[in-house]
DNA sequence: TCGACTTTACCGACCGGTAAGTAACGGCCC
DNA sequence: GGGCCGTTACTTACCGGTCGGTAAAGTCGA
């Protein structure tokens, strides 16, 4: 029915020639930067549907039609930051993360980086998470495939625990869901000006994790991640 | 500034004589009962900004001067929405918590508890969550006082668990947050009609949640909670 | 007749989005 | 150097539509 516009992947900024440094993000971006981390934290703050193009031209001390011109819409608004979310995700967790061969390595390294990320880079994660409904139809079912994807490196990891009998004997959907639930649940509580390190929240909430899904003998606490 | 009108706890609906039965909750009257009840899965589904006083109405088959003869306003609803819940929990869990004396035991009616309740009445629990930043300046501060309650509640059982020395050697706060992000996430992922029966699922994120704060040597898996 | 309930009609405010105009700036021809 | 043009980066003014909420006039069973 509506023809809706999708860039599969993270839109870059509509950079001219300008300057001649390729930007790898609009998030890079001078003034395009400005616009797309100022409008994260409102809608963190604010949620999306309660916050107007109005409240983050302002922001941004620019007036709507100012905005426009760095903006196709809202949707894309909110779009472009899911994405970036996202190639957070992949760049800081999933890539790390395969570069440790035993799974147990691996899941250390997911569980640490996420929460890593989920005390540092809060508001637009945290979008990533509730405002999915915000998207149009094409632009949601993007970000679900992301999403699913990631969902399914962390099962596949608990899958090759379970097979090596480190791990309970627990459903891995539960399992993932329940250590997913741990770490983005960080980006509602953590506050990184609060009293709590974030290091060592990072390591509590990977031990946590570890120890609830493998089993007592190989969880050892401490250890950045993986060996020799 | 604002002058807000604020019901402290769970408003009971303005029931003029009508019939002599008390009703517990607004929940439970006829009309009203519906009223909240399809608000409360709206709001879950669509959004609390997104969902407007229109389509309430509509779906409830009113007009939205009709609806507005049952609810004072928007928030009001929202905030009616947000005291059944924290009812909810403390009845259905804090109560029921409270009557084990063991900290593990009690600790293990608290996880299970709340991850029956997460499985089953999500609408009004998910909102709970979600969306707080509806509410005026009073209702928000009545609502984060009761999630402050539980999370103390919460808290204390593990620092009675810690003094004991059954429980890692791990922040209380941090790991009181982990549990909730285990709990709380079950509302945004399971759901009732799809493949897995709630009993499992409620079992095996209990003793993910047990184990991932407990030493070793105490948490045994199964079992119902609080022994002879 | 009374009061519980429902309707039609409407309010001002704000929403996302756009049309049209313009100030500033570089390059380019003469 | 002066006149001209195209692009960039905005602005003012405005669109139709929807928002939360209400006034007032019924309707209808007890």
């Amino acid at each position: 029915m509506t023809t809706e516009t999708l860039t599969e992947t993270a839109p870059t900024v509509a950079t001219p020639k300008k300057g001649g440094r390729r930007k790898a993000s609009l998030f890079d971006d001078e003034r395009a930067g400005r616009i797309y981390r100022t409008a994260a934290k409102m809608i963190y703050e604010k949620g999306f549907a309660a916050t107007s193009m109005n409240e983050i031209a302002e922001a941004v001390e620019l007036t709507k039609p100012g905005l426009y011109y760095y903006v196709k819409g809202k949707k894309e608004l909110l779009f472009a930051i899911m994405c970036f979310a996202m190639d957070l995700l992949d760049v800081e967790v999933v890539a790390r993360a395969e570069e440790a061969r035993d799974p147990e390595a691996r899941l250390r390294v997911i569980v640490s980086r996420h929460a890593h990320l989920f005390t540092q880079d809060v508001s637009a994660m945290a979008i990533l998470i509730d405002e999915v409904g915000g998207l149009s139809e094409a632009q949601r079912v993007a970000i679900t495939a992301r999403k699913r994807a990631y969902f399914d490196f962390i099962r596949q990891t608990l899958e090759a625990l379970q097979a090596d009998g480190r791990m309970r004997p627990i459903d891995t959907t539960t399992a993932t869901f329940s250590i997913l639930g741990i770490v983005m649940w960080l980006s509602r509580w953590y506050q990184s000006d609060g009293r709590m390190a974030s290091d060592t929240v990072v390591a509590d909430v990977t031990e946590i994790a570890l120890n609830g899904v493998l089993t007592g003998t190989g969880a050892i606490p401490g250890g950045a991640g993986f060996g020799p």
